[in-house]
DNA sequence: CTGAAAGCGCTTACAG
DNA sequence: CTGAAAGCGCTTACAG
């Protein structure tokens, strides 16, 4: 590694002080002449100087820098959120540091330590759902911005989706297509707002008046217990019911669920309906292609980066409307 | 944001100089007594003090942080790869800037500048195959890892995969299912390593008189082209040739190529048969679950990672062994 | 075993 | 329009 230039080198290089040329490197070009000016910029283009970054933030401690702490980061619905995220980050000049809480409550703790340890100037944190307490101390000392998973009973401000109109719709629709009976395969609710937003509404749909005549069930599945999805399938496609129909949480699910009823020569939609939650990349090019409900997944990580950024220049400390929730919409394609 | 205390105020508080604070902080206990120690301890606990890394970094000038630049983040390899160096780099108490040059060379540029500001300790670059020149000049000043694509005439540590033996293990199988026709469908090489040792290979196997009987051909296509690719499946149909085959260069074309074919009504293996590079996870649910030339994806990242912090920490500047080729596998499948 | 002091590379209030 | 000087929060060689 090269020996970096300081400010201090560039000041004497240019004949000039420190000052002088940190008020250049902020832009403060009122205060200097014209040829101060055009001789530092020489100076400074001549040698390839690159100011400290560190120095900088240590200074004024402001990093420009957000953490961005993920439950699981290596599922397609994180990856168009993220997506979102680095869009808008970086059009404001923010870098982000993506980290991965690999599902586990105890590593997202350490991690968003660690990261207050590096002067993040603030977070966007999709939770694993079993921090509550610690996120919300952390939310009293820095700027915090919740992605797709809320923290009950505070007033962190929250990019979101409307996960009841997501399980409504699905469920309409197979009602429509004279459905006798729904399981609701959803992934383990825990404390995961969206996946409990979900399943409440499917009950509160169970009792309603219109429904009455579908059998709904709702079956909390881990994506890791392919024995659970073989059996269930095993035992669905045995019951008598004959206009039959499965929702699935999440893409993973689909696609487990997918690859079963493969297994156990199932098809879809012949032996069942199948109405999916996440519209992934994959879901068109099957024999027959997935109903899926859509969330603006992209847009959420947008809007996400946006409040925080906002937050953070001071756009908006009046804190009304902390909670944003975007729609989300059912395509319909061949499984049902 | 509330404020932070400074090594001073913990100094203070214990009743010692920030010296001996700072030796605490690094783990220097031999030189301090018990006492002083315990009470450190304890004081640091009380009041949940944080050191600053910016301000360590600046003193010590390291960041204990890696820029990883990929020329296309949001795609499964680019996942996969990431994975295994945010693991390798968590595990030695590095973190991780991730950057998307979202394949263009001048964002590449860009961003790595912007990292060199920031003042990582090394970087990690999938490269655009635009930036040969300017990369070589960075890697005079930082230690530098090249994952997945080569640069030309230098000699910066670089891990990869053997993508000749891939092309290679494709085409021989499809050989050995006596096919007489094989189009590679390989995204545009440019500079990009990788898609160009394969097209070499290929090439260079359409000469050997093991396939001298195979009519063999390359066709570059950008997967934004959906028309190119639905013109070449048309024509590929109608060519009279009865064992006809296609090899997809990436994830991406595999599904572009199942999606039109699908909107074609064409069947594979009927039609013609296929052989994917990569194998993504949706390649064994298809109807005919695709048989694919899988890289270790997740081990090129992790070894890259290893690499450059080794490098960091100085244990081997000895440079010996700086291209390390990982093995590829044929995952034979429904499609062949 | 411990402290005083210099210095990492910047920014900024103050003075001119 | 410009500079001298203090200070951000650490680390470390030196001295004791």
């Amino acid at each position: 590694m090269k020996n970096k230039l300081s400010i201090k080198d560039i000041a004497e290089l240019a004949g000039v002080s420190t000052a002088t040329i940190s008020r250049y490197l902020n832009g403060k070009y009122q205060s200097m002449s014209v040829d101060t000016r055009k001789n530092i910029a020489s100076i400074i283009e001549k040698f390839g100087y690159q100011p400290s970054n560190i120095a900088r933030s240590l200074r004024i401690s402001e990093s420009k820098t957000i953490a961005v702490i993920m439950a699981d980061i290596f599922n397609p619905y994180s990856m168009d959120v993220l997506k979102g995220i680095e869009e808008f980050c970086s059009e404001k000049g923010y870098t982000i540091f993506i980290c991965d809480a690999k599902n586990s409550a105890q590593r997202e703790r350490t991690i968003i330590e660690e990261m207050t340890v590096k002067r993040v100037d603030g977070f966007i944190i999709n939770t694993t759902g079993e921090n509550d307490y610690f996120i919300k101390g952390i939310a009293l000392e820095y700027p915090v911005v919740l992605v797709g998973r809320k923290i009950k009973n505070s007033n962190i401000p929250t990019v979101s989706v409307d996960n009841a109109q997501g399980i409504r719709l699905a469920v309409e629709h197979l009602n429509e297509l004279k459905c006798k009976k729904i399981i609701f395969l959803s992934p383990p609710a825990g404390h995961i707002s969206p996946r409990n937003e979900r399943i409440t509404e499917f009950k509160k749909m169970s009792g309603e008046d219109n429904f009455a005549h579908i059998e709904m069930k709702c079956l909390p599945v881990s994506v890791l217990e392919e024995n659970v999805i073989k059996q269930f399938l095993i035992n669905f496609h045995r019951s008598d019911s004959d206009m039959k129909s499965i929702i699935t949480g999440n893409g993973q699910i689909s696609l487990k669920v997918i690859q079963v009823a493969k297994e156990l020569k199932l098809s879809i939609p012949e032996d069942f309906l199948m109405v999916g939650f996440d519209d992934t990349d994959w879901a068109h090019i099957l024999r027959k292609p997935l109903t899926v409900v859509a969330q603006p997944t992209y847009k959420v990580g947008y809007s996400a980066a946006k409040k925080l950024i906002s937050q953070l220049m001071k756009e908006n400390d009046a804190d009304e409307n902390y909670l944003e929730i975007l729609p989300v919409s059912l395509i319909k394609r061949e499984t049902t």
